[in-house]
DNA sequence: CTGAAAGCGCTTACAG
DNA sequence: CTGAAAGCGCTTACAG
C-alpha cells in the first residue's frame, strides 16, 4: 500500500541527499548541478513521481504558466464557426509544448466578459489573446488597466491601430523604462483573399456581385466589405450590393432572399462566412437555381463541408491553426520580454471549387 | 501615481485595523465576523481593489478552483461538431457562477493526452470531465492512478459501465471508507431518438431506411447505430443498411455515394450527425434527387445550419448546453464531496423539418 | 468575535 | 557546486 499523500519536493530532497534548492535547480537547469548530484535527484524524483506542484511554483514565481481566451459571441455562432476550435487548436500545439496551459471563458454580455478579465487578472493567467478586434474595442484599455499581457490578433495594420488610428492599443512611454506600451500585434489580412474571390469572379465574366457581410462591429467584418467595395471598383462594377449579415446560418438564408429577389438579381455572392454561404446555396437551388450555372456563390473560413458539398464551395482557408500557433508563440515571446510589435502570418488563400462557373446569359 | 505593485491580504489587514486572519474569513464568511469589521474590510479592499491572489489560495486550499478538459479528436470533427462548443458554453455558465475556471486542451494523439492528465494532476485542476467514452476506455483508469475526480458523459447506462460491464468505471471498496470509487455518471440516453426518428420515417411508409454511423470506438456512435437496428427490427424491417461514417464531412459523402448505388437504393437515410447528413443532402441533390420527394434525410445534433437549409434538415436536438451545464454541476457536487452516481439529463428530441418526407412510388 | 502563528510547496537570492 | 533561510500570499486550526 502505497502512501496516498503526493510527494513534495522536501520528500525527494530527502530521499536523495540533498537540499530542496538542489532538487529545484536540478530539475529546471537554471543553475549547473553535478552530474552525480543530478543522477540521484532524478532518480528519487522519478521513484516517488514527484513532479513539482503548478500551484506552488505559481504563488512563488508569480507566474500561472496559463494563459486566458475568451469568446464572447453568439451561441450559433460559436457552435458554427469553424475558426475558434482550430485557433485553439493552434494556440495548444505550441502552449503544450511550453509546459502552458489555456483557461478558455465563453460569455454572453459584456458585462460578463469584463469580469472574466478581472478574475483572470488575480493571478488567474499570465497574458491574454484578444480576438475579434471590434472598431472601438474597450478590451485594450481594460487590459491595461488590469496590467494583463495581451496580443492582439487583427485582419488589418488599420485595425490593430497601427496607423494611428486610436482604439486603445495607442503607444505611450512608461515612465520607468522608456518602452512603448502598445500590445504585440498579430496581422492575418483579410483584403487580399477577397480581392482574389472578386477577380475570380470578374475575370470569369460576372458583372453583379454581391457581397454579405458579417456584424460589421468587428473589424475583420468591416475589412472583408470594404475588400469587396475597393476590389468591384477596380474592376470597375458597382460595388453598392451588399447586405448585412451577422455569420449566422438564419441571415445567410435571410440576406440570400433579399438579393435574389432584386432586380436584375446578382450573378454571384461573396459571402463573409461559410455557413452564411452554405445556407445561401441550399436556399438558392431550393429555388430551382443551379450552381454555379446561374449563381456563382463564395464562402470565407473553408469549413470541412466546404470541400465536400455538391459543387464544392469555393472558400477562403484562414489556415487558423497556424494563425493560433503564432499568435501564442509572439504571448510567450511578450511574456518572456521579447515584444515584437508586429508579426505577420500567411495571409488567407483562395481555394476555388465547383461553386464558381461564368455568370448566365441573362440579357 | 498609484503604486503599481498589486495589494496583498496583508494591505487591507493593515488598513482595516484587522489581522489577515480577520480580513480572509470576512470575506470568504465561513465564519461570523462582527458587521462593523466586516464593513472596515471591505472599505478596505474596495479601495486597494484587493482580490484574494488565487495562486496563494490553490497553495494554501489545495484547491485550485478550475477543472480540466480535452478534445481529443481529429481537427475536422473538432472545428465542425456543435456539440463541443455548447457543451463548453453549458459548463462555463455553471462554473463562472462557481468562480471556477476551465482550462481546456486539445489533442491528437493518445500519448500527447496522457500527458496532458499527468500535467493537470500536478496541481493544476481539481476535476476533469471525460467526454466521447469509448468501448475500451482506458481514461476511468488513468484518472484512479492520478487520483483525479472525474465526472462520465455517457449515452447509455451500459456505456458507463453501470450495467456491470466493466471499462473501468468499477465499483470496489476504497479501504478507508467503504465508499464505491466509480466516477458520477451523467446520463444522456441517445437511443429514444434515433428511435423516434425511425418511427417518423417508418409510419411515413419507409420500408428501405439506411443508416450512417459514426465511429464506432465511441459508445455514442455505437449506441445510435445499436437503437437503429433495434428500431427498425421493431417495424419488422431489414437493420442491415448501415454504412460506417466517422463523422466528417467526406464521410458523409462517400457513405452516401454508396447508398445511392445500391439496387434498390434506400429512400431514407439516418445519418448520426448533421455534418454528414448535410454533405449527403448535398450530394443526392447534385445526383438530381428531389428531398425530400425521392430521398427523406435526417442529422443528429441540430447545428444551426439545420434549421436554415432548404428544405430544413430534420435534426435531433442534444441540448449540449444543459448537458454540459449539469455535467459540471455533478463535477462541482463531486468535488465539493456531494458525489451523485447517476444523473440522467433530458435526453435528445427530435425535430421535424422538410427534409422528410413520405417515400417515393418506387415500384 | 478576533489575533498570532504555522503551514501550503515551491523558488531564489545569499553565503560558503 | 551546494545548503540554510526567507519569502511568495493566502487559509485555518488554535487560543483567547
Amino acid at each position: 500500500m502505497s502512501s496516498s499523500r503526493r510527494a513534495t519536493i522536501g520528500d525527494v530532497a530527502r530521499r536523495a541527499g540533498v537540499s530542496k534548492a538542489t532538487v529545484s535547480l536540478a530539475c529546471s537547469g537554471k543553475r549547473p548541478v553535478s552530474e552525480a548530484t543530478r543522477q540521484r535527484v532524478f532518480e528519487a524524483a522519478e521513484h516517488l513521481e514527484w513532479t513539482a506542484s503548478e500551484s506552488a511554483r505559481a504563488l512563488a514565481t508569480s507566474r500561472t504558466a496559463t494563459i486566458g481566451l475568451v469568446l464572447a459571441r453568439s451561441p450559433e455562432v460559436i457552435s458554427t464557426d469553424p475558426f475558434f476550435p482550430r485557433f485553439i487548436a493552434g494556440c495548444e500545439s505550441v502552449l503544450a509544448e511550453a509546459g502552458m496551459g489555456l483557461l478558455l471563458s465563453v460569455v454572453a454580455t459584456e458585462e460578463d466578459e469584463t469580469a472574466v478579465y478581472r478574475r483572470y487578472a488575480t493571478g488567474r493567467v499570465d497574458g491574454v489573446i484578444l480576438l475579434d478586434v471590434q472598431t472601438e474595442d474597450r478590451r485594450p484599455a481594460l487590459m491595461r488597466e488590469l496590467g494583463l499581457p495581451a496580443v492582439l490578433l487583427a485582419p488589418s495594420p488599420a485595425a490593430a491601430g497601427l496607423d494611428g488610428a486610436d482604439f486603445g492599443n495607442v503607444r505611450d512611454k512608461s515612465e520607468d523604462e522608456g518602452e512603448t506600451t502598445a500590445f504585440p500585434v498579430v496581422l492575418a489580412e483579410n483584403a487580399p483573399a477577397i480581392r482574389d474571390l472578386v477577380n475570380l469572379l470578374a475575370e470569369a465574366g460576372h458583372r453583379r456581385i454581391a457581397h454579405v457581410s458579417g456584424p460589421l462591429r468587428y473589424v475583420h467584418a468591416t475589412e472583408r466589405r470594404n475588400a469587396f467595395e475597393a476590389a468591384m471598383l477596380e474592376h470597375g462594377l458597382d460595388p453598392s450590393l451588399v447586405v448585412d449579415g451577422d455569420f449566422t446560418a438564419a441571415s445567410g438564408r435571410s440576406c440570400t432572399l433579399d438579393l435574389l429577389d432584386r432586380e436584375p438579381r446578382p450573378t454571384a455572392i461573396v459571402y463573409a462566412n461559410d455557413v452564411m454561404a452554405i445556407a445561401g446555396l441550399s436556399l438558392a437551388r431550393s429555388r430551382g437555381l443551379l450552381i454555379p450555372e446561374q449563381l456563382s456563390l463564395t464562402g470565407f473560413d473553408d469549413s470541412d463541408l466546404a470541400a465536400h458539398l455538391s459543387p464544392g464551395l469555393s472558400s477562403v482557408s484562414t489556415r487558423a491553426d497556424e494563425v493560433g500557433a503564432t499568435t501564442a508563440r509572439t504571448l510567450l515571446g511578450t511574456l518572456a520580454g521579447i515584444a515584437i510589435p508586429v508579426t505577420r502570418v500567411a495571409g488567407p488563400t483562395v481555394i476555388a471549387r465547383g461553386s464558381i462557373g461564368p455568370p448566365p446569359d441573362l440579357d
